[in-house]
DNA sequence: ATCGTTCATCGTCTATCGGCGATGAACGAT
DNA sequence: ATCGTTCATCGCCGATAGACGATGAACGAT
């Protein structure tokens, strides 16, 4: 009964809760500079392997590959094994989407909270 | 906040890459199911206690503190002390600065792939 | 066949996350 | 003064993240 992490609620099904969505892979993904710094390095080569990462990032190999597995969970960027390396490759249409996501959600708070902001003082209920 | 590079910890020996920057904090708030959901919930109510969202959500009144302490850090909801209660609401102009920062990494990362991202053949597409 | 390179994965370690209950402070009401 | 309510914080726990080194597979070159 405590050990609900993602699956079972205590009492009824959290609302929309509960499920490790895209949105929220994504976001998590991105949520790490270092994989931030990987997107952008990822952009701005034509081709990409870990090796190269390796050297930009001051990292351990391992970790590097660990990042990128992140990102390639996320969808945020993808990866065709070539020869004994792996070209990696931002998903530029996946980051899109992600943004739009992103400004889904703002714009809905946005409207929601303008919907009914005036009265927002009043300070009892 | 338009400093979204991340600063890449030189020293790999340093356990995380010690720069928390907004922009990974905003991400990382968002990254949770439950806090998107306190957002909207918070978005579309004039006046919002710890309470309700609890009812809300049916989590554990510590544990919505907690997130909320979390969205609060990432200056994303606002909260203002009134009497015994906590009056949260969301901070719409954070959200669509982060909103933005993400926008703006999409459209880099989408400028330098496009840049060169004809020429990548190199040895075959 | 052998070697060097590249990469993914495994194991380990520490720090953090995310959940909970319990506790105490702050405040309004009785 | 006392009680009830609300909330933040603490301690605890299991699970996960993030770092590393080591290992082995895949592949090109010798």
């Amino acid at each position: 009964m405590k050990s609900l992490s993602a699956s079972a609620a205590p009492h009824a099904s959290a609302p929309s809760c509960g499920a490790p969505d895209a949105f929220s892979r994504g976001l998590a993904a991105l949520a790490h500079p270092a994989r931030v710094e990987i997107l952008r390095y990822l952009a701005g080569v034509d081709y990409c392997c870990c090796k190269d990462v390796v050297q930009r990032l001051n990292l351990a190999q391992s970790t590097v590959s660990q990042h990128l597995k992140v990102l390639l969970d996320a969808g945020l960027v993808r990866m065709s094994p070539q020869g004994q390396r792996s070209r990696y490759a931002v998903d530029v249409a996946a980051l899109r989407t992600l943004c739009e996501a992103v400004g889904a959600l703002a714009t809905e708070c946005a409207v929601r909270a303008d919907e009914q902001g005036r009265e927002m003082c009043r300070g009892d209920h």
